[in-house]
DNA sequence: CATATGTCCTGAGAGC
DNA sequence: TGCTCTCAGGACATAT
């Protein structure tokens, strides 16, 4: 489940291909349903022949592949797609292979086992209508005062309310739950009941995490799917404090145990002993 | 407007 | 062993 420390590491993954030129894009044959491309295959391949690649930047969860002429590929993995520079983890869910020219031979392959990614040619404008502009502020950039100015007023569940890219992009769930068990934040508390304080820790927390998960490239989960740019499996998930671990006792206080909760159908695992919805921050810093 | 729910998709794992 | 069923959660469409 690409979220943004794993966008961001295909994002420097792939960055070798700047300066290459597009040859070509097709689809590989794919027995299940094509990928949801835009435009079709056909223009797409026309827009992008001869081009050169100029820059890949991040959006939240998006990387978008900035093309010479105002236009970007932008993909959004979604579940399981994995941008690749390398073969693929298997032959049958590759969607798209774009053939580089440059001092090496080079491909770009999305790749993605349930097919629920996007990938899309966008000009600039059109990158601004519909990128920037539905996209909240990326999660690495936000500041404490300007994620409580948008969410400060929700009556939401923080955690629910951390998942809305509209809002803040970048953290899913498993990010969120990490994050507020560092900040030792109740997932269920509501936004409009959390403290100036919180807030803050709350987004300390968040760019560490994250920042921590870039540097290990990501976290690859038990069904193995996510992969950096040459299939490589990330390693953050050895360092999970939470997520996935109901039943276990809780890494920082001992007392507790996690417990998995649902929200707007979603999992929630934290530590109801250390993230009371009142305070408590000293001690938890004290004990970690 | 804010918030909640349904939908897409595949493969792993449970249960019989 | 092999079948059916449920579940996982990105983002968006639709409903309340």
């Amino acid at each position: 489940m690409p979220e943004l420390p794993e966008v961001e590491t295909m994002r420097r993954g792939i960055l070798p291909i700047v300066g290459s030129r597009i040859e070509s894009v097709v689809c590989p044959p794919c027995e299940r349903k094509p990928i949801l491309l835009s435009p079709a295959i056909k223009p797409f391949d026309r827009r992008l022949r001869g081009k050169q690649v100029v820059a890949i930047d991040r959006r939240g969860k998006r990387v978008i592949v900035e093309i010479e002429d105002e236009q970007a590929i932008v993909i959004e993995p979604r579940m399981t797609g994995l941008v690749l520079l390398s073969d693929p983890p298997t032959r049958e869910h590759l969607r798209l292979r774009i053939t580089l020219s440059g001092n090496s031979q080079q491909q770009l392959l999305f790749w993605d086992r349930r097919g629920l990614g996007t990938v899309r040619l966008l000009t600039k404008k059109e990158i601004e209508s519909q990128i920037e502009a539905k996209l909240g502020t990326d999660a690495l950039e936000i500041t404490s005062n300007e994620l409580r100015d948008r969410l400060g007023k929700s009556q939401r569940a923080i955690k629910v309310a951390l998942l809305d890219q509209s809002a803040i992009a970048g953290v899913g769930n498993l990010y969120a739950a990490e994050l507020l068990f560092r900040a030792g934040i109740d997932p269920r508390t509501r936004c409009d009941r959390l403290s100036g304080p919180q807030w803050k820790r709350l987004v300390a927390e968040m760019q560490d995490v994250l920042q921590e998960a870039i540097h290990y490239e990501g976290s690859t989960l038990s069904d193995g799917t996510y992969r950096n740019a040459i299939n490589g499996e990330g390693g953050y998930q050895a360092h999970h404090l939470v997520y996935d671990k109901a039943e276990k006792p809780c890494p920082r206080c001992e007392q507790g145990t996690i417990v998995r909760i649902v929200q707007a159908q979603r999992s929630t695992f934290f530590c109801p002993v250390c993230q009371r919805k009142r305070g408590l921050h000293v001690t938890l810093e004290s004990r970690l």
